[in-house]
DNA sequence: ACGTGTTTTAAACAACTGTTTAATATATGT
DNA sequence: ACATATATTAAACAGTTGTTTAAAACACGT
């Protein structure tokens, strides 16, 4: 009766692929060093021996988990500025995407960041991806733009920061939000999408000051 | 010898103050629950039992911490919003402010937010302030500003997001900005200090549509 | 049915966790 | 100087941690 359940669950999925689901829940709910591997194999529903039997470690666990975490991350960042669209077009774009893709994954921003502050080794990690991001030339094209007079001059750096900030902290600062107003879950995931339009409107205008309305 | 400085010590901080600051120290590096009761006590240069000897546990001393950093965290906020200012000057020097605020302790927001997302003990430590926020009418204002047509129509949520997104998310990103552009710690306070007034100018701008620059 | 290699488990390991206890040191009033 | 209250320490507690070990269950070609 168990066995059969049980290996009906082997069929859809191997052990391997079940572990490094939980893990991936587990970790970004909790963060690495603030999560057992016993609570691992158990969101997995195996034994603890389990997970050190395929993975090693939970550190080599975690690093596996965290470099894909980052290629998620940072993907559609990079597929949509190796586009061809005009600039304008990119950065609304961007937006949207990034709305989209934290809707789905809210928790993965302060996953990162912390991470990336309180685990020397997660740096490891994000060195593939970035190789990612500048062979794509997203950089590069924005110091272009502003060499034309197109686009505010500031450095990439700020304007990363510009738009990273009115994506991402809506998402971040989720519980502190919903505290500080007394608002449900529900009310405020409206509030995040109507928040989307807010960002692209806000971030164009500064961005491109000579733009009519 | 040894017993001297240690004597010294005594006489300019009490051991409970002594013990009140490494928690502030640790729990907002690590996190309450990714650190260790002696943790506390070697940061505060004494035995473990003198810390549950004070504060009887680690997390009625957690709650206590944490309590203090909520008020620290809102209090500048609160203070500007009960002034008698122009709301744009408010504004400005809400923004200003924090900025400021962040440039001392950045770690904070990061610190918040992982509390009340993760330990759902740390929602009591909120409560008071945010009577102090209710009392201070900020968003009362807000909304009689919006009525009167001066200011952009949207829900006082936003209006929030918008202004704490551009302060704290800049100061909360650190590692990972610092990675992505591979820039160093001075370089990017560098940048945070120039992208003050570009939060400020482009918050503004875009909550008064109609001003003239 | 048997033998072999792979998966999975229960049990054990030493190290570390928050907390408590009992003993020692220090301060203070007399 | 002595007694008493406070402050501080080392040691121990039971429970949990990551990891390893040895045995069991399983798959599968023969």
């Amino acid at each position: 009766m168990f066995n059969f359940a049980s290996r009906n669950a082997k069929m859809n999925q191997s052990t391997e692929e079940k572990i490094k689901q939980a893990a991936l829940s587990v970790f970004i709910q909790k963060g690495s060093a603030n999560c057992t591997s016993r609570e691992i194999a158990r969101e997995a529903g195996m034994n603890v021996a389990l997970v050190n039997y395929y993975f090693r470690s939970k550190s080599k666990l975690f690093a596996l988990i965290f470099e894909s975490v980052m290629q998620d991350f940072l993907k559609s960042m990079v597929q949509v500025f190796s586009s061809e669209l005009p600039i304008r077009e990119k950065i609304k774009i961007l937006i949207e995407r990034e709305f989209e893709f934290l809707g789905k994954h809210p928790d993965i921003p302060n996953f990162v960041i912390n991470e990336l502050a309180r685990n020397p080794e997660a740096i490891h990690g994000i060195i593939p991806v970035l190789q990612m991001v500048n062979e794509s030339g997203v950089f590069d094209e924005a110091r272009k733009l502003q060499e034309q007079g197109d686009m505010r001059q500031m450095d990439i750096v700020q304007i990363t920061l510009l738009i990273m900030s009115n994506c991402q902290y809506p998402f971040m600062a989720q519980p502190l939000m919903k505290v500080i107003h007394g608002v449900s879950n529900e009310t405020y995931k409206e509030h995040l999408i109507s928040h989307k339009d807010h960002a692209v409107a806000m971030v164009l205008g500064y961005l491109f000051p000579n733009d009519q309305l």
